[in-house]
DNA sequence: CATTATTAGATAGTAGCAATATCTATCAAG
DNA sequence: CTTGATAGATATTGCTACTATCTAATAATG
């Protein structure tokens, strides 16, 4: 297919198509003359994916860019390149001033891994990113202390476990594998997100008697 | 307190403070003369407020202004407050094609939210939010139905119910409610997703008998 | 074969957002 | 009375995700 088709396709303009492909995440399509080249069904699903990291994921293009080289990577190994994915996935902390209460924070997640039990890497910038999270909670006046993310942490636990890993073809195909874990982290990860919020409606119109408007 | 210090406190650099005021987003000081004004601990709190929304929520400035006004505004009935609220947490979701599959999506995440016995305006945007998010989830192909969220959704209303709208406190002052809540939604939110991502990394390194890297 | 349309690839420009920077006219304090 | 800070106004920047334009080559069509 031509890139007319693969925009109309997709519902992505030609020059935004052009973009992704020298910004490096579509991969180029298959030249068949100096003014043609052939795309395919890979290109349309590939385009797909990116659509839905930028708008439901809401990663950048550079993020999106580091996890489709993992993907795409054939040498790197299969938890590697989850890794990576999980990595890109999350936003840069910027670095904190090194305060006591910078320290607790960070102290009390690594302490939360561990009694949870959970093997993660010990420099995961995800550590950093609850801690930044458990910090700016306690600056505000929250009384977030450890054991008040423990429930949270369970439940994650409990649907990334019965839910979201025993999705991922593990055995079957690499790419296979990457795509539906990506998926399943952001796309998922967004549905529990709006869901969450359409609770917290629905029980304010409990708690408060109001009734939603008809 | 003056601005450079307010500044000092709260590490928010002063042109950054004058947009903040520019925009509305932080009530002014009160004037002392024509080139003083003194800020107070309600100040430096705000301050700290928006930027927890900033950086963790990831709110744009304009989301900002409108949740701080609802949680400002005294006439605004608290369940209507706690609305608005919700509502400017969410992006706003860009109209899609009226397609069958799009009618599909949306007419599942009604059907859903009426299986769960949930009390929540018809015309609420999270609706279409999440059907955006079943939209895109099955055009990726992901054998998303609608009973497949079920299990989201109760997790989802048992962390609101027992967690967080156990701790807002609703007999108490308005604001502190609707602060409350804003941090609860907000900042919970972001803790629960980044727990789900370490969730995720451990139970890769399980299934793939990976040791994370010491 | 001539004309019209399409494409690849390169380069430049735009829109929106969150700041920053700069400037002036005051004040305040030593 | 001199130095420094501040309010308020206006202008500028840096970043990101596009979007537009141009050229040379090629394909499609009458």
């Amino acid at each position: 297919m031509r890139i007319s088709q693969l925009s109309a396709e997709s519902g992505v303009p030609i020059p935004t198509i052009k973009y992704y492909l020298r910004e490096g995440l579509l991969p180029p399509g298959e030249a068949t003359s100096a003014t043609r080249a052939e795309y395919g069904e890979r290109h349309l699903r590939r385009l797909r994916l990116i659509r839905a990291l930028l708008e439901i994921g809401r990663l950048p293009v550079a993020s999106i860019r580091k996890v489709l080289a993992a993907v795409e990577d054939e040498e790197t190994p299969l938890h590697r390149m989850l890794g990576t994915v999980h990595y890109a996935i999350g936003p840069d902390v910027e670095p904190h001033p090194d305060t006591a209460e910078w320290q607790q924070a960070r102290a009390d997640v690594d302490a939360l891994i561990d009694q949870l039990g959970w093997a993660v890497s010990p420099n995961a910038p995800t550590r950093d990113e609850l801690a930044q999270t458990l910090f700016t909670l306690r600056s505000l006046g929250a009384e977030a202390g450890r054991e008040s993310l423990i429930p949270y942490a369970r439940l994650a636990e409990q649907l990334v476990r019965e839910r979201e890993m025993a999705t991922i073809p593990l055995d079957g195909p690499r790419d296979a594998a990457a795509e539906a874990l990506v998926i399943g982290t952001v796309l998922y990860g967004k549905a529990f997100d709006v869901l969450r919020r359409i609770a917290h409606e629905a029980e304010s119109a409990r708690l408060l008697n109001a009734h939603p408007e008809h």
